[in-house]
DNA sequence: CAGCATCCAAGAAGATACTG
DNA sequence: CAGTATCTTCTTGGATGCTG
């Protein structure tokens, strides 16, 4: 398992390379609602408030302010209904979907840890 | 993974437990050198100037701090070396190599945007 | 419901100088 | 070499109230 994960990690040649990518990717997805913001999204949830409710801790101003950018950012596309009242819908793009692995490893490390600390499942 | 609108609305504690556990690893990691760092001591860089000069941008101050939490949360070993002059060796323990699926995704994400936006490899 | 505006606190991070 | 110490700046994020 550590010789496994040793292994990966080890190619000493391409090592600035592998950091600089390593740095550009905490700058995209840096901060701490970015990537549950993605993975709610990916998940399904289209509503201002149903982002908001999935994701605990996270105020309205924090949620604007990140949607908002990663609307520019083409992370999601955002539509408008004019119903009334009027909804608001989110969904995700194909580029926001390329998170999917870090994501998923993030997920996978944090229940593991989980598991550990408390001692069960 | 939607098949069922409900399903999504009302939050299945599948969902809740693993925007928790993405949270917990957020916190974890969390900040602009965590990751950097334990890539570079889990790549083999030991001392502290060689871990420095491997993360484009880290300050001494930045690097001093970063070093002594993750030796606390046993992710890291320090051991003292009582040469003229004295010399300290930074290594991973296993905990710390428990990243390496996280590190290697965020690797991977960051190439493929770079060569994204650059156009080329 | 879907946000925006404002004010403010706390912490992260940078610059620089210095020590054993 | 391996850090500490200070000082300052910048960013993140929280609280709260308000709007169409």
């Amino acid at each position: 398992m550590k010789k496994e994960a040793e292994k990966v990690l080890s190619f000493p040649r391409k090592q600035a390379e592998e950091i600089q990518a390593l740095q550009d990717t905490i700058y995209v997805v840096g901060g701490k609602w970015r990537l549950p913001i993605i993975n709610s999204i990916c998940n399904g949830n289209k509503r201002f408030r149903d982002i908001q409710r999935s994701i605990p801790g996270i105020t309205t101003r924090m949620l604007s302010r990140e949607l908002k950018e990663m609307e520019l950012n083409k992370l999601i596309n955002r539509t408008v209904y004019a119903d009334t009242p009027v909804t608001v819908e989110y969904t995700s793009t194909d580029y926001c979907y390329s998170f999917g692995p870090i994501i998923l490893a993030m997920i996978d490390w944090g229940k593991k840890h989980r598991k550990k600390i408390t001692g069960k499942d």
